[in-house]
DNA sequence: GAGTTTGAAACT
DNA sequence: CAGTTTCAAACTC
């Protein structure tokens, strides 16, 4: 399925990977009154997720699709991050029908807006505003049909039409004059696409990065098995691919990794505001892009991030240039919006997602990734220091309020909560009027906390601790997420909410969810969830610290044996505290210890090793033992024998796998123990009035019994004469042999009558019933 | 189930 | 960074 027509798709690139042939393309120019860093040349990205960019590069593009001359503001960063994220922040309202059509419908309530953005980067300084006046006539669409979820902001006859020709229904999102389109792989075969804000040939734009060139950055992403691509789809006008688009193409392009995992799902997050009112069976949401988030792991090199903005309200809209808080303790609740996302996952297969509304945390949402350990995604506006010193004045920033939408590829399910009352209050505190302006903020988008590593679907994300602040994904504008253990969500799951299905489980009432089965730490997560987390038994940390496995893999306590917890919801400050201590100790507090080795090494390793003394590093005190990968040279342990040729480890190995072949075998016995004595039970149970085919067990009788052992005992009589008589040179083992023999043969015959007996009873008693 | 051992995390 | 303490899980009885 595709929306783009061939003729497009004849201009995209093949390959994500191929980004040389981008390069060179004339990159957006800075304007007079922004300070845009020039792209750096080396656009060049990593494909090793761990791998930092050397370089900061901050790329801001302003893109006027509209006839009103509307601004539009994108900024792009290059991030190591494999994670794929839009969050449009809009004030226009946007209604989402949760009918069993599989179409809903958001509806920008807006008409016309006054944006002016102004971008500020934190680490180079540099800032981009951008303003403008934005106009939405149109209502957009977004359908989840074919898995699929266009956000169309022109009205633009080509999406519609490379839909046709793809011979599928467009879903678009009209947001007059802009593009935005996103597709998603539900199945395999289903490319997800996105188009970026079209920017059109009209005056009045405000390109932060000063190129109108540039513009009708429309993308189309492709995820096949477990690849992800960002495809410009450069049929419109001639535009010609930006560096910027270049960038988010390579940025894309790590979001896929393991190409073994063809089910590993791609997670697109498109955060639109919502409007507080919206909480009816439709939801009012106010479209926006803003906020999203990726930021390298490595806290000592500069930050490429992508943002993506588009204003489509009147009120101002500032857009964040690194990163997006999504901390809802944090920030200040004033200025700050509940988030609508999207998120749109590319696994095989049926999957969908789940809006959970937060019942405990305000400004929060959680957005439930089926198949994924990530369970939860809370977007949450924080306000920071504007830019300054902007020739464009002073920015200004409209409130924004948010609510996370997820839409995945292939049987999607998504959920909007139906009890906004309590749960609007709380996660849209301050709904936005569409005439609200706010002085200078900064929407931020934090990754508060991967419950665990996923690497196939992002490597990044597992490296993730909580808290982390996510840059802007490659592509994905101003895309952001946070993810939060599942354990949340479980937490607030009672709060009721309704699904909504697309594509072709889009329908209401779909089916039931299907998890994927994604490699985690090598263990696939269908193993991961169907194996609940050991609960944890704290007493001191207040599960705080990483001695806690919960907090340390990040997730909720739940269901654990511990004293004063912290680790909840309840202490969200005390908790999200915590998490920067660790941080602050070690940025790498919450990446998974065990992950991919040096060239040459184990596939799978500790990260720092172990430092055992006694245990020999065979036994679960040891972390390298206990995760199944042996030692390896980082590891600082004493008498290790966990390596490779090590005997002992073999003779571990082996009894290991003995043991687990014996429960296997005693467990398989005992299934097959239970159904027959269940079965069993099932034959002997009185049936003389039911007619069924059982046989009456009343017929056991004492005195049949009396009599099977007399008969019995009379055959080992005659066994005995037998002997006597006729074999007297036979051993007594041998006779004994015989004699068994001549009473089980007995008591079969005994067992025959006795059944033959009971059918005839069984039989008469049927008959004389009739 | 109580007590011991162990090594990571935290602390100094 | 090294040594020590704290902590909770792993292990033993």
């Amino acid at each position: 399925m595709d929306v783009v027509s061939p003729e497009l798709n004849s201009l995209l690139p093949d390959e994500i990977m191929d980004t040389e042939a981008i390069e060179d393309i004339p990159q957006s120019q800075p304007d007079s009154t922004t300070a845009r860093p020039e792209p750096s040349a080396d656009t060049s990205v990593p494909m090793e997720t761990d791998t930092p960019v050397a370089a900061s590069e901050n790329l801001s593009l302003c893109l006027d699709t509209s006839s009103t001359g509307h601004t539009q503001a994108v900024t792009t960063s290059l991030t190591t991050d494999s994670t794929f994220s839009i969050t449009p922040v809009s004030q226009l309202p946007v209604s989402i029908s949760s009918t069993s059509s599989p179409r809903f419908t958001l509806k920008p309530a807006m008409a016309t807006s006054t944006a002016t953005t102004k971008t500020t980067d934190s680490l180079t300084g540099t800032s981009v505003t951008t303003s403008g006046l934005q106009k939405l006539s149109a209502p957009f669409t977004i359908s989840a049909a074919n898995h699929q979820i266009i956000l169309n902001k022109v009205a633009s006859a080509q999406a519609s039409e490379a839909a046709k020709a793809a011979g599928m229904q467009p879903q678009i999102i009209k947001q007059d004059g802009q593009k935005l389109l996103v597709t998603a792989i539900g199945k395999s075969g289903q490319p997800i696409v996105l188009q970026l804000p079209h920017t059109g040939s009209k005056p009045g734009v405000s390109l932060a990065a000063g190129d109108n060139k540039s513009a009708a950055p429309q993308y189309k992403v492709v995820t096949i098995g477990g690849r992800t691509e960002l495809k410009p789809m450069m049929a419109t006008a001639g535009n010609q691919l930006t560096t910027l688009q270049a960038q988010q193409l390579k940025a894309v392009q790590i979001a896929k990794k393991t190409p073994t995992s063809s089910a590993a799902p791609i997670k697109f997050i498109i955060t639109k505001t919502v409007n507080s009112k919206g909480l009816n069976p439709q939801t009012s949401v106010s479209p926006v892009i803003a906020g999203r988030v990726l930021t390298q792991t490595s806290p000592v090199l500069p930050t490429r991030t992508i943002t993506l903005t588009e204003s489509h309200n009147t009120s101002i809209q500032s857009i964040a240039g690194k990163k997006i808080a999504i901390s809802p303790l944090k920030t200040p609740s004033k200025n700050m919006k509940p988030v609508q996302s999207v998120a749109v996952g590319g696994v095989s297969g049926a999957q969908f997602k789940t809006i959970i509304p937060l019942a405990t945390q305000p400004n929060v949402q959680q957005i439930q990734v089926p198949g994924s350990r990530f369970h939860y995604v809370r977007l949450v506006t924080a306000t920071t220091a504007s830019s300054t010193g902007q020739p464009s004045g002073p920015s200004t920033s409209s409130i924004q309020t948010a609510k996370p939408m997820v839409v995945s590829t292939g049987a999607v399910r998504m959920s909007v909560p139906i009890v906004p009352a309590q749960t609007m209050k709380q996660v849209a505190p301050k709904p936005l009027t569409s005439a609200s302006v706010v002085t200078t903020t900064q929407t931020q988008q934090r990754l508060i906390m991967p419950a665990t590593p996923l690497p196939q679907i992002q490597p990044n994300f597992t490296n993730l601790p909580p808290g982390t602040v996510l840059a802007p994904a490659p592509g994905g504008g101003n895309m952001g997420y946070a993810v939060v253990p599942a354990q949340y969500v479980t937490q607030i799951q009672q709060s009721p909410f309704v699904t909504l299905a697309s594509g072709s489980g889009f329908a209401a009432n779909t089916g039931v969810q299907t998890q994927a089965k994604l490699p985690l730490n090598g263990l696939s997560t269908a193993d991961s969830t169907s194996r609940q987390r050991k609960p944890c038994n704290c007493t001191k940390s207040q599960c705080l610290k990483l001695y806690c496995d919960c907090f340390a893999n990040g997730e909720f306590c739940s269901n654990c044996n511990c004293n004063n917890c912290f680790n909840n919801l309840e202490h969200e400050t005390e908790r999200l505290k915590a998490i920067k201590t660790c941080l602050d100790r070690n940025p790498e507090a919450f990446k998974p210890k065990i992950g991919k080795g040096k060239e040459g090494e184990s596939d799978r390793r500790h990260s720092k090793g172990c430092n055992c003394k006694r245990s020999g590093c065979l036994k679960n005190y040891c972390e390298c033992y206990e995760a199944k990968i042996m030692c390896s040279s980082i590891c600082k342990c004493i008498g290790c024998k966990n390596f490779e040729e090590s005997p002992e480890r073999k003779t571990l190995m082996h009894l290991a796998d003995a043991a687990e072949v014996r429960v296997q075998q005693q467990t398989a016995a005992k299934t097959k123990l239970s159904s027959q004595i269940s079965d069993l039970l099932m034959r002997t149970t009185p049936v003389i009035s039911s007619g069924s085919g059982r046989l009456p067990y009343t017929f056991v009788t004492k005195e049949v019994l009396e009599a099977t052992c007399e008969c019995l005992l009379e055959q080992a009589k005659k066994a005995e004469q037998t002997h006597q008589h006729q074999h007297q040179h036979q051993h007594q083992h041998q006779h004994q042999a015989e004699a068994e023999r001549m009473i089980l043969e007995e008591f079969g015959h005994c067992l025959m009558r006795i059944i033959n007996s009971a059918g005839k009873a069984k039989a008469d008693c049927a008959s004389i019933n009739c």
